[in-house]
DNA sequence: TTGTAAGCGTTATCAC
DNA sequence: GTGATAACGCTTACAA
């Protein structure tokens, strides 16, 4: 089915039939009438290919993460598709596996699809190799991950605020040796949160002390590695702050094996919320944020941009809390 | 950048930079290797747009769920992707937010995109109602949960199986009164689940029974209210199998709240498996299977489909297996 | 070995 | 009001 089947059947020509549908144009209610009624019987679908290539729009967006399946990317996309769904816009997803190279290649194939615009958490790319490749082609918008000086826009989390509450938090326990679970330094949520560990830790400086970071990836096998390191140092830390829900869960599983109680051994809080935090064991004591809504967040600056001849950059932190639970030595 | 541009800057014509670059026809090396230079130094990208609209194929597959961050959709769409990309293909995502209507739409939309392929979960739509909307123009694979006798193959799994394996062992732990927290009854894995938990308990009538069955869907909170619906009633069960993680963490908060011990009091084993089932108070027993692989398979499916010219229907059953924790009261 | 021309299905510009 | 016609950027007979 072609707009010009449709037209035929309605018996106008195909500019005509293209008005009605699309409601441009001073038309005659009949025509319109006719149009719209040969296009039902038929079951027309104006392809957006021809549409596209014509009007050189394509109502498409293109996003980019290191991991779909992750709980946080997953969710993200959730908000984003459906924020861009409302604005009219369509979703191509490209997961590039936590790699470089995948991602620059997906960020090609995305252009070469020609889409309106790009939502992405860059693994770590830098700038210059950024803007080569999109050559500033379409808006762009980060989210958790960011490349500074690039894009229209960025939403991140406020990982310094986070780490901070965490810090504090196990200090005011009474901790003295506190320890990080760090994830991918590459990735702006991990670097800040390892800097925000390090001026954190420093402001209780010298009563408070750094018993070790470990880590470089988001994983709960990385956790696991991690925290045995920690624990294995002359010095171990009494309490540790991890990065992320999954490096806690890893941790977990360490003290688990070493027979390492929680929190009375070893404290435990992390960055990241899970909806079943509360149900593990011990409840783990978490920063909380909406990652439903930094794809929303996103998507609609994004949005915003895509309307824009000249769209300024918008850079958003999201807000985080602490929730207390039992892994932190809270009771209750 | 078109074709154009790199045909003139290389000083040849429209068709023959079109072959050069694809590697086509009886050409030159040199007017191979200048083509190839004209395109590296303009940065040419090919308009996938109209290549597809020339070759009416779009090498894209359309997605479709209910629900993107749910885990389990979430780990599908992640080994989907994955095997659709390593095969050549780009993936659009819908979620339909577990509406027949937004459903429908989002077919439309994708066969308006042409789509080469279908990968869909379906909320439950009618077979009629299928056809019409897809009138068979693309060869479509379904997982987890399908529309009998439509599309060119499914991917389910062994909801019987799984059932069956949970049903016994509650039974073998000496349960005679077992209840079911159940899902979606118009998808296929919450019908047959729940069809599953009635023939596997027929077996072993009469000395066990049903003591209820509640939900309607796939959520934690549903899961909770179940469970309060179940162990309200005058005769409780002393176990309950859960058609889904989400709907058993739920039944562990309800435990939580009405002071009822797990396994103690009540006895819990769920469909599904969790990365962090392991860690939950207590740990979760649960059938298991690999949910990544169910999408890498329906797209391989999907794949080969696609490549046939009269592809026969290939319906696939996932194997599951029991992993015993805590939560029946097994112990270690 | 390479160029010309047609066409994929739309929409936009211009006549009538 | 409505209809030709061109054009979007590419591929592919068919010529040369």
């Amino acid at each position: 089915m072609t707009l010009a089947d449709v037209a035929k059947k309605a018996g106008v020509s195909a500019s005509t039939a293209s008005r009605a549908l699309n409601g441009r144009g001073e038309l005659s209610d009949r025509t319109r009438a006719a149009v719209a009624d040969a296009a039902r019987v038929l079951q027309f679908q104006p392809s957006q290919l021809a549409r596209s290539l014509r009007t050189s729009t394509t109502h498409t967006v293109g996003f980019v993460v290191p991991d779909v399946s992750s709980p946080f990317y997953a969710a993200a996309l959730k908000g984003a598709q459906t924020t861009l769904h409302d604005a009219g816009y369509r979703t191509l997803l490209m997961d590039c596996e936590q790699s470089a190279e995948r991602e620059i290649e997906a960020l090609q194939t995305l252009l070469a699809h020609r889409v309106d615009g790009l939502l992405v958490s860059t693994v770590g790319l830098d700038r210059e190799r950024f803007e080569e490749v999109t050559g500033g082609r379409v808006p762009c918008v980060f989210f958790d991950s960011s490349i500074v000086g690039s894009g229209e826009g960025s939403v991140i989390l406020d990982n310094h605020a986070g780490i901070e509450l965490l810090v504090d938090h196990h200090v005011e326990h009474g901790h003295r040796r506190i320890g990080l679970l760090a994830g991918s330094p590459s990735e702006t949520s991990g670097f800040e949160r390892r800097a925000a560990f390090e001026t954190a830790m420093a402001r209780h400086a010298p009563e408070v002390a750094i018993a070790g970071i470990a880590g470089r990836e988001w994983s709960l096998r990385e956790g696991r590695r991690a925290t045995l390191d920690l624990l294995s140092l002359d010095e171990p830390p009494t309490a540790l702050v991890s990065s992320s829900v999954e490096l806690a869960l890893g941790g977990m599983l360490a003290c688990r094996e070493l027979g390492v109680r929680i929190p009375d051994d070893l404290a435990l809080a992390a960055f990241d919320d899970a909806y079943f935090a509360e149900l593990l064991d011990p409840p783990l004591t978490a920063v909380a944020y909406q990652p439903r809504e930094v794809g929303e967040a996103a998507a609609s600056l994004l949005v915003e941009a895509m309307s824009e001849d000249d769209p300024e950059a918008r850079d958003l932190r999201f807000e985080v809390r602490l929730i207390t639970r039992g892994s932190c030595g809270c009771t209750g």
